[in-house]
DNA sequence: TTACTTTACACAATCGATTGTGCCACTTGT
DNA sequence: ACAAGTGGCACAATCGATTGTGTAAAGTAA
């Protein structure tokens, strides 16, 4: 930057507010700064500004973990966001541990990120770490594994819609008897699904029948377990609604392992829309989390609390809307068509 | 940092000194200092002190993208070995546009970074904008996407063993007509993958047959289209080794689909140990290609980089070694053994 | 013409930490 | 006892950009 302004003869504070666009620099002026700052591809040092402006042009985000399906695509669209809107991203790792969150907190302070995002790891239950934050007027955001309450500002996906509209789907196909593998009931993600598929029966007028829901950790495994235990009922359900894929996946293994048709004997959803789901046989009907959509979402609240800069800004709570996926699993039909049902579904990587 | 040093009637000279452990500051003061840091829980401001020392704590990564099995995992091992080493990742995405990885470098740059990590972008072809990079003496360390050439720092996995392990393993379970679906071969890796196939069977005597290598897209599609090819064949082969996991996939469906029990009939082994590997029926017999390892390797050498400190290092190339693993989609049994070997495996997410 | 704006730019302080240099006091060698 | 050495700390410059204030020159209104 001096040397720009050496070589043009001025000060470097019309340098400074020639790139800035300040009112007080002529158009001219402007023009010879920034042709000769293209010229000699000036980039501003983003420390310095930043020191002296009290805020960078970075986001912080904490994740328990970037791995598996869900938080690689959260984290793209928060990349994708966050760039468009000309800043970056600074990510941390809690691995599902409160201390290792709280120093990842510390150290984003520290580095003074304009703002944070985070979903909270599993073993944290006392969150007066994130009191410094707010303290310190530091836009925070919460996704998906948030702090319950009107007070912050969260991104989340509606389970409860999720859980609904899945069951709903089953019912439009006929099912009468649809059992629900349910996951651990503290999180609310799993109680959230179960209240929807409960919400639906009731809607439907059916008899809530507390054999046909299974209580599971959401493995394969237990996936398994429990489609035989269902199939063991004097009443065997005729579909089943899976809060994980991974559970539907055991239950639709071995319901079709004990010779059921799916989806015209025991049709199957699940839930998470995990890759997997399109190449099993039959591709599983499962909700879409809108990964991509929830780090956008995200993105855009924490801007829009920047952007407030200090102003009051009320806290807000959005939901996103989940998406069905409907694929064979779940799509009954006449025997006639189950040849080109069950044709391989292709997918390119 | 002003307010300690006001408390203790020093000066910030004292406090910096203290806190940094100084030779030229008394035991008796250093812990006098601490304690009132931690007192008021002192968090230095990162971005000052990267400004005055024109470094900061920061690596920048760019990655095509953070979406599938492998980028995730990569940078899952960066952040988790460079958190361990004191610095953060400032993440990037190309989004397989070289403009737009060039735009990104530059924001690194002026973001002030300590280091850069670098997968190229598939449209990358000229790599002169890395030279900036190089001319200003930053470290610079590519990973499975690298500039060949034995002037700079890369991390890669050893693609040609891969194809070489998994032919021989094949080779090893009786097979000897074993037919190999390739990726595109203008990209070395499917090249080298292909390489060690050729070893494998010319190390076994086993003639090359032109007829047995189709040359597909790596999509599941081509690869049913391929099998189809295959058995065709007036000599149909007895396995094949896929350069990916959803080109076998596609391989493996088909081949069940013609009647043919795999891996009896037709033993199959993929690439990539994509996560639905392990819920196929059988599963699937891949290559690893240590996703999390190979992050790791590439900040352990860009840290040596950084911590030359602009002495004159020798740019390193390193091969990672990739794991077989060997899954029941290519283990031969005797007929008895069937059954059992085609249960089911468990996966808990 | 005088007084008052407006325009266009420079001066110098500032953000917070780091560091070369200088100074004082005290110890050690001879 | 004097010179040299060393331990312990402060001064002030510095990193690079930003910004409140000051001040000419040019323009406008009276």
């Amino acid at each position: 930057m001096a040397d720009l302004a050496r070589e043009l003869g001025v000060s470097m504070t019309t340098i400074s507010r020639a790139l800035s666009d300040h009112h007080s620099i002529g158009p001219a002026m402007k023009q010879k700064v920034l042709k000769l700052a293209k010229k000699y591809n000036y980039q501003p040092n983003r420390l310095a500004s930043a020191l002296r402006k009290g805020k960078s042009q970075l986001i912080g985000i904490i994740v328990p973990y970037i791995e598996g399906r869900f938080f690689p695509s959260v984290v793209h669209g928060i990349e994708t966001a966050a760039s468009k809107a000309g800043y970056n991203v600074i990510i941390c790792q809690s691995n599902e541990d409160v201390a290792q969150e709280r120093r990842n907190l510390e150290i984003l302070l520290s580095a003074q990120v304009a703002g944070i995002l985070v979903s909270l790891s599993r073993t944290t239950l006392d969150v007066r770490h994130f009191e410094k934050v707010r303290s310190r007027g530091l836009p925070l955001v919460f996704f998906d594994r948030i702090v319950e309450g009107d007070n912050v500002n969260a991104v989340v996906l509606n389970d409860q819609e999720g859980g609904y509209v899945s069951t709903r789907h089953l019912l439009g196909q006929g099912c009468r008897r649809i059992a629900h593998l349910a996951g651990p009931q503290h999180l609310n993600i799993y109680k959230n699904r179960r209240q929807g598929y409960l919400d639906a029966l009731r809607e439907a007028g059916l008899a809530e029948d507390e054999s046909l829901v299974i209580y599971t950790d959401m493995s394969q495994d237990q996936g398994v377990a429990a489609m035989r235990q269902l199939l063991a009922l004097p009443e065997p359900p005729d579909a089943v609604f899976a809060a994980g894929d991974y559970s539907a996946l055991g239950a639709m293994q071995e319901a079709r392992r004990q010779g059921l048709q799916v989806p015209n004997d025991m049709a199957v959803s699940g839930f998470s829309n995990e890759a997997f789901t399109v190449i099993t046989e039959p591709a599983m009907t499962t909700i879409d989390q809108r990964c991509e959509e929830m780090g956008q979402a995200a993105v855009r609240l924490l801007l829009e609390v920047i952007d407030a800069d200090g102003a009051p800004f009320t806290p807000r709570q959005v939901a996103l809307r989940p998406e069905l996926l409907v694929r064979n699993s779940s799509v009954r039909q006449a025997e006639t068509e189950l040849s080109s049902a069950n044709l391989v579904r292709s997918f390119v990587p």
